[in-house]
DNA sequence: TTGGAATGTCAACAAGGCTGACTTAAAATG
DNA sequence: CATTTTAAGTCAGCCTTGTTGACATTCCAA
């Protein structure tokens, strides 16, 4: 019932953790993702193209010549999903797929400029988005949001989402 | 590239604003929405039931006797989607559709004690991450964490968001 | 050389979005 | 009172994206 949790005061008080404040945080989460994915699905649109497609972009320009197998733990779905993602990605000259080197039955997945142009400008258009909120909410904000998202991860996804680094090539 | 948003000071130092922090937030909400629907999903799946199912029973929960309209507005999906749903709820028995009161044309929206026996453990397991989260952050960072999660709305959204209110019979 | 791992493919299915068209009932409006 | 608008529900059909299961191919490694 009693708002007021926003106060950067608190303290170690743990009474804010009333059911009321919980549901609110989970609405939060509930609305903030569809306001989160809202631009880039506009420009999927034009592009016919959908959310896996996003998905797998962001990660292969994330880690350029990530295998396919990396890249299925990463997304969290079947190989016969993430490949027919993939399949069309790669007719369209979005992806580029590479025999692996020292194991050639693994494939490694490079964007091609006109895959990087695409992933650009969904990311761009997320990353606007997610500055503004940044910006609106402040840095001490910004540092408990990322605490909060880290911690109600699954223990093996969070160990993925810190290791994940620019691999540029 | 530069990691180190964590630290709690930053004060208004701006330059944490680069692409990879950007990026690192962007996954951090993707990762983490997967924890926060896995425990709830792994409920449905007992039940023969999706998200869509949990979202309709949050809601109509939240705001008991809320109409259909009202519901639409606040799931952003459309009337058909929303009506598969809600009939196999009703079907079921989870959910009670009354006849408006003083406009007829309007249905208001119960749980039933069955709705609402499902309702309370698909929100307890998401509560508890959401608790366990908290808790491990800290109530410095839950309150950054709400801050972020609304200014990343949309307005109106956001105005919705705001206003929902346990409406207890 | 054979077993197993990585990848890819085909088929079938389900959930849950969407659009469009249409009905019914009731309220609102002229 | 007649007309229009609104709320709700329904039917049909489509798309994306997830799922299983079965199976082929390639090729590293024991």
């Amino acid at each position: 019932m009693a708002e007021g949790h926003g106060s950067a005061s608190g303290g170690e008080n743990l009474l804010f953790l009333t059911d009321e404040q919980l549901r609110k945080g989970i609405e939060a989460m509930f609305f903030a993702y569809r306001g989160f994915t809202a631009d880039p699905d506009r420009i999927l649109e034009d592009h016919a193209y959908g959310r896996a497609h996003h998905r797998a972009l962001h990660f292969i320009n994330r880690t350029h010549g990530t295998t396919v197998n990396n890249l299925l733990a990463l997304l969290g779905v079947t190989k016969q999903s993430l490949n027919r993602v993939l399949r069309s990605l790669i007719e369209d000259g979005l992806v580029e797929s590479r025999v692996g080197r020292t194991d050639r039955r693994e494939r490694n997945l490079y964007l091609t400029p006109k895959g990087e142009a695409l992933e650009r400008a969904l990311s761009e258009a997320q990353r606007e988005r997610m500055r503004a909120a940044y910006r609106a909410a402040g840095p001490q904000a910004v540092a408990g949001f990322r605490q909060v998202l880290e911690a109600m991860m699954d223990d093996d996804i969070r160990r993925q989402y810190l290791g994940l680094r620019d691999r540029r090539p």
